[in-house]
DNA sequence: TTGTCGGCCGATCGCCGACAA
DNA sequence: TTGTCGGCGATCGGCCGACAA
């Protein structure tokens, strides 16, 4: 998938190394994260870090979860050819790569009322101005048709419209389809982003699931007296 | 799944034969039945039949579809083994294996009006009388709640009515759901069966969807004047 | 006996401004 | 600026008997 819509629906947290660069890999770490138990033989040592060089690079969406991942494919550096020096080491490299102009993007969390059946979508008014398509702000009310492409290059009709006391932006017809289709919930993420060639783009960023991912809705009976 | 439920879906059009009965199997005639194109080493003789024994045997059913289908081991037997006195020579025992206690089962296509979302399910009286649990005549007007397992066990729940003038049997209340769960359309066969336990059990057949697979809504223009 | 239809009623969808955080 | 709510109009689902094949 396009590489800037992916980081969009990644975020700014995850640093992917650019293609030749060097970085360490850590068999322990990547281990713990992964979801089936990894068991090391115990007979042989085995090295806490392996110096290797990126050598393929993949973004990819899940098909049905429309979640990003990649696939970095990594061939390990005998010892005697590391050179510390290099720089494409990915410490050094990390948020300067060739891919550093960002193009517009914007993600909001979607609160109850956006994934509500039966409701519509409040565009916060900054992505509506800067994100989305510019509206005719002199008709009444004024309303538009926003396309966009999700990461699977399949299209989405929305209707946009500025209206109520205060008037606002929303996204209403269109908008329950969406959620219904990408079975969002309320702590969810939906990513707009206005790639190079004009094109409106979204993305989808799912809650974490795990334990303790989520503190939105505090359960109650934190603050009882039985310590 | 359930032997009986299998053949109920399956159709007495499909003979399997018994466990440890010899069979012909015809490598040239399987091939054609199959979705991708076999090849055949031209360099070397292949026989037309070969003799065989089945070793095992497997009644499913797709999780997806519910289709059913079978899977059947063959072992080839050495040409000086082959008795042609044997009785088990599945075309003497076809049609007359230890299974031939049918139990009460019963098919229909859906309608039009069967397979119509906001409609109901008409139930052939023949159906209602013989298969279904008996219905209290006394009421008025009579209802009942039909619970029948599919052929991976899962529950389905029907209100089964007697109204109408003149009187008639229908499915009700959980028979849409039911359509739009097993994406059922008009063509498309529901079986009815009651198990030797008493237990109800539906399967599902779908419609021929090749090339003149069904001529009941015949296309117009067959008639024209242009040879 | 049963397939199709129109009627009809209730549930749901979804658009709206009011209001307040 | 924007999250939530109640209102309410349009649509849809789905149950019904009439009627006819």
């Amino acid at each position: 998938i396009d590489p800037q819509l992916w980081h969009a629906c990644a975020g700014s947290m995850v640093q992917i190394p650019p293609l030749n660069s060097t970085v360490f890999y850590f068999p322990q770490g990547h281990a713990e994260h992964s979801l089936g138990s990894v068991n090391f033989p115990s007979s042989s040592r085995f090295p806490p870090l392996i110096f290797c060089r990126v050598s393929s690079l993949k973004f990819l969406a899940d098909s049905e979860t429309d979640e990003v991942y990649a696939k970095i494919k990594l061939v390990p550096i005998p010892a005697n050819e590391i050179d510390f020096e290099d720089n494409n080491l990915s410490l050094n490299s990390v948020g300067s790569d060739s891919e550093s102009e960002k193009p517009a993007s914007f993600a909001k969390t979607l609160t109850q009322s956006d994934a509500n059946n039966g409701g519509g979508f409040s565009v916060p008014r900054y992505c509506a101005e800067t994100i989305f398509p510019r509206l005719d702000y002199t008709a009444d009310p004024p309303v538009q048709t926003v396309v966009a492409k999700d990461v699977h290059g399949e299209i989405w009709k929305f209707r946009h419209i500025y209206r109520g006391t205060p008037r606002r932006h929303l996204l209403t017809t269109g908008w329950s389809t969406f959620v219904n289709q990408k079975k969002l919930v309320a702590g969810d993420s939906i990513v707009f982003l206005r790639a190079q060639d004009g094109d409106l783009c979204v993305g989808i960023r799912r809650a974490k699931k795990g334990i303790g991912g989520g503190n939105e809705y505090p359960s109650s009976g934190w603050n009882s007296n039985n310590g």
